[in-house]
DNA sequence: TTTCAGGAGTACG
DNA sequence: CGTACTCCTGAA
């Protein structure tokens, strides 16, 4: 289905559908990523970069190999066929619509920890901020993976690392604010033994309850944790645009959070992660409901 | 130049 | 159910 073809340090990569870097990373699931001035996107993921060229001929993916494309694979879904979900979720004309607008988008198998922390950062809080955030805590407690385009690499830190910051810390050098203690708290339940990998086996709901037991996990944030490390395509998380959005597009009236979630489950079923991605990447873009 | 409102929610009363 | 919470940006 893929072709890989090895060239210098890299992989180029051809016959991928459905794969739009733009539309991926600014749709607001991702935090470690970054646009390079020639157009191409640097990604980290478990300890690993990558940069990815688009060409005429495929993606050329810098900074791996045949052996190591399994990560990646994974990461970017690979293995799923969106032009059928697309199919199923057009039948929906207001989908339709938002699909066409980004149609390139995939849900990203992310790391549960980096995604859990890294959703708690973002409670009242917007995206050049939560990116800035993350990093300058990769920066401050991972490890070093290397130089890229003259920027220095660090890798998200793990529970038992970020068990031991200190909160005054994250507030002072990573700029989290009020959400300096959750951080710390949750790192020490799951180093303490919640395990993580666990919620892997349980339903959505269920997942959810485990999830916010957590300090800094309400909602919001466990639905988009569900949706973008655990692979739970029922979850839909709602925040402010999507309720905007829903109201707008689908509901006429204004709505309370929770019947938001319950309508999007209850017209789009087992696809809610999906549609809520198109929605939300399309309402963003266009300033829908505002 | 300085002030000020408000934002990808959660916790707490 | 209302409010406080941080910090940053951009509007005035």
């Amino acid at each position: 289905m893929y072709q890989l073809i090895e060239e210098g340090d890299g992989l180029l990569v051809k016959g991928l559908k459905d794969f739009d870097l733009k539309d991926i990373f600014t749709c607001g699931q991702a935090f470690r990523w970054d646009l390079e001035e020639d157009g191409s996107y640097t990604c980290i993921h478990k300890g690993s970069f990558v940069n990815i060229v688009k060409r005429e001929d495929g993606f050329l993916f810098k900074n791996t190999s045949k052996e190591d494309f399994g990560l990646w694979y994974e990461y970017f879904d690979l293995a799923r066929d969106y032009g059928q979900i697309k199919k199923e979720l057009s039948k929906d004309p207001i989908l339709e619509k938002a699909i066409a607008y980004g149609p390139g988008i995939r849900i990203l198998n992310q790391d549960p920890f980096e995604t859990l922390i890294s959703f708690i950062i973002s409670a009242n809080n917007q995206i050049p901020r939560i990116k800035k955030s993350i990093d300058l805590i990769a920066k401050k407690y991972g490890d070093f993976l290397g130089v890229f385009n003259s920027r220095d690499i660090y890798s998200f830190p793990g529970p038992e690392v970020l068990a031991r910051a200190k909160a005054e810390d994250l507030r002072q050098f990573a700029r989290v604010g009020f959400r300096d203690e959750r951080i710390v708290k949750t790192s020490q339940i799951v180093n303490e033994g919640l395990d993580l990998d666990e919620i892997f086996n349980l339903s959505k709901d269920e997942g959810k309850k485990v999830l916010m037991e957590l300090p800094g996990v309400g909602p919001k944030v466990a639905e988009c944790v569900l949706l973008f490390a655990y692979d739970k395509e029922d979850a839909f998380p709602v925040d402010t645009w999507v309720k905007r959005l829903m109201e707008h597009l689908y509901i006429g009236e204004e709505t309370k959070l929770k019947d938001i979630e319950a309508y999007g489950k209850k017209i789009f079923g087992p696809r809610a992660g999906f549609a809520q991605q198109y929605l939300f990447y399309y309402g963003r873009e266009l300033n829908i409901g505002k």
